[in-house]
RNA sequence: GCGCCUGUAGUGAAGGGGUUAUCACAAGAGGUUUCCAACCUCUUGUCCCGGGUUCAAAUCCCGGCGGGCGCACCA
């Protein structure tokens, strides 16, 4: 039992029995693309009620839903656009492919603001040797757009858009919403899950490289100057966290998150807090403890929008993999909205303690010399004027306008005023910490880790143990015959507990008794209830634990009772 | 995108120019007082797709698609 033959066992089982399959398989299948068969749907259904519970239960975040089809303009704003249209040079000689612009770092300060034709003439002029075979004989640089790119509209004149790569935007888009919705008062979050689209050159591995994928993001927007956090100290566990190699705490850490946020470590409470929060949802629903860790990015593998970042990874089959990451994005999404869109409603207000007393001189443009000097330009030189910070010395002076161009000022065109008034506070720019999910990666290590191999003598037996929260039924019925009334009466029991609001059930009477068990253990069944004699005879039915093949004889009034209220551990 | 390896029932494998493609497990029907993958009978179901070579291709060749690994990429 070799453990890279685990990884074939564990895909070949996610197959059989109707977890994860490749898609459009009957037509060649496509690289990247995955379906959830019915009992991996019933997985994915739960963590992500799972995850919108963890989230939305504390009152402060809400749950949003947005289109996947996004206009351009919106990714432009959020730097999507200029991130994704990155250029890749391949060199003649040897084939070798490399992205354009790192070819070119050493010779140009910003390598990423060029086009295809300018940084094929830099590669050209400098000489640029290929990394692999030191010739220097490039093809042209070839866009390599990360984004599926779609119109929206029919016909010809439709409107550029793409399959969003991320489900932030639908937060950032409906700030102005969620400020109201919260009554206008920091810090709040949304939360969105979905899918998202990366046009990856290479998928591999399974479900963790993938075109389409789940996801599940949360953006809290937050008051930099007073950053919110949870208590720390309810969390012991000391983890294992990676910080920034380049930084002082360079170096692998085992400690708790409040010691790591007193240390300095992670450098953002609210940061810490989610990371905690973050580690929780993850252990509350199965991922094995001992294989989360936390690495922190160092600033030149940052996302073009965060200053922060910590990648929770998880040990699996693939080794460790980036399955949350949690950003602080800082006021860049907001920001670059508000300038890009021209609007002013991507802001928080900020009430004073105490009003600030605001007192001093300002210039008030007079329309009428103004007006018939400048013309066309007298709105521009009216508005310079009532922005001046420091209002100069003497007259005549010049003014700068936003053009470029000067204009000089006479004393007749402004006049001095004295302005007293009292600020109540202050707009500004929320701060967004973000942790995004990887469902389908999470998914992927949940069986990971729950697939156990552990047959007697030279039989394997394979048992997923499931979370309960995440398995795809909570109970399997098996009549021990499959006739002398046993059939009908587990028949009954099946309809019944069906009927229960969020349970799902399996009905399973073929086979022995065994191999019932087996099935059922094999794609993390947590209970399996059995019908026998003697429950004809007086209505008591066996519950069986799959972990420790257990079983206790329960009324069958009980069984309903407990499977109601999820508490058929108690019955043992 | 490149290189190497690779693709046979639901799953895992054997076969490697020549009758009707083989096996195990799984699945379906029936039988068996059947509580931890028991047994018996019967049944269903497979050569990734497209070209080429050949009297004959699952087998050899080419291309595509898919998978694994390495390089590159992974906001």
């Amino acid at each position: 039992m070799t453990e890279s033959r685990r990884l074939d066992r564990l895909t070949s089982m996610m197959r059989r029995r109707g977890i994860v399959l490749p898609s459009f398989e009957i037509y060649g299948g496509v690289a990247g693309l995955i379906d959830y068969g019915p009992v991996g749907a019933r997985i994915k259904r739960k963590v992500i009620d799972a995850w919108i519970h963890h989230w939305t239960s504390g009152g402060d975040i809400v749950e949003i839903d947005s289109p996947t089809i996004t206009p351009k303009s919106v990714l432009v704003a959020s730097g999507h656009v200029g991130e994704f249209n990155d250029h890749m040079s391949e060199c003649k000689n040897c084939k070798s492919v490399f992205r354009s612009d790192h070819l070119i770092e050493a010779v140009h300060p910003n390598p990423d603001t060029l086009d295809g034709k300018q940084l094929d003439s830099l590669i050209e002029s400098n000489g640029v040797k290929c990394p692999n075979c030191n010739e220097k004989d490039w093809a042209d640089a070839r866009p390599m757009n990360l984004m599926f790119p779609t119109t929206i509209g029919a016909m010809s004149n439709g409107r550029e858009a793409y399959m969003r790569p991320e489900t932030a935007q639908g937060m950032f888009m409906l700030f102005p919403s969620l400020y109201r919705h919260f009554k206008q008062k920091l810090p709040f979050g949304a939360v969105q899950t979905g899918r998202g689209y990366r046009n990856e050159i290479s998928p591999r591995q399974g479900m963790i490289r993938l075109r389409e994928f789940n996801m599940a993001e949360l953006e809290y927007f937050i008051d930099p100057q007073n950053p919110p956090s949870g208590d720390l100290s309810s969390n012991k566990s000391e983890i294992c966290l990676i910080p920034d190699p380049e930084g002082e705490f360079a170096g692998d850490k085992q400690m708790t998150f409040e010691e790591a946020c007193g240390l300095g470590i992670i450098r953002h409470s609210t940061v810490a807090w989610f990371m905690s929060r973050t580690y929780g949802f993850l252990t509350g629903i199965g991922i094995d403890p001992h294989k989360i860790r936390f690495r922190q990015h160092a600033g030149s593998e940052m996302a073009h929008y965060a200053t922060d970042c910590w990648d929770c990874e998880i040990l699996g089959e693939y080794g460790w993999i980036e399955c949350v990451g949690i950003a602080n994005r800082t006021c860049h999404d907001l920001e670059s909205h508000e300038s890009h869109s021209g609007t002013n409603l991507m802001r928080s207000w900020r009430q004073f303690e105490t009003p600030k007393k605001i007192s001093g001189e300002a210039l008030s443009p007079v329309g009428s010399v103004i007006g018939p000097i400048f013309r066309q330009r007298a709105g521009e030189v009216s508005s310079a004027l009532s922005n001046l910070d420091e209002i100069p010395p003497s007259f005549p002076f010049k003014l700068a306008l936003n053009d470029g161009s000067e204009v000089e000022i006479t004393n007749d065109m402004a006049t001095i005023s004295k302005v007293d008034r009292n600020l109540h506070g202050e707009w500004f720019t929320p701060h967004v910490i973000e942790p995004a999910f990887g469902i389908d990666r999470i998914i992927w290590h949940l069986l990971d880790h729950s697939f156990v191999e552990d047959g007697k003598d030279e039989e394997e037996y394979v048992t997923l143990r499931l979370n309960e929260a995440i398995c795809p039924y909570d109970v399997s019925i098996m009549p021990l015959f499959d006739k002398d009334g046993m059939d009908v009466y587990a028949r009954s029991i099946f309809d019944k507990l069906l009927a229960i609001r969020g349970i799902q059930i399996d009905l399973d009477s073929s086979g022995s008794i065994g191999k019932r068990y087996a099935r059922a253990d094999e794609i993390g069944i947590p209970w399996a209830v059995t019908i026998d004699h003697t429950t004809l005879q007086d209505g008591t039915v066996t519950i069986r634990r799959r972990d420790d093949q257990v079983q206790v004889r329960v009324d069958s009034d009980d069984l309903f009772k407990h499977v109601s209220s999820g508490t058929i551990e108690s019955l043992f």
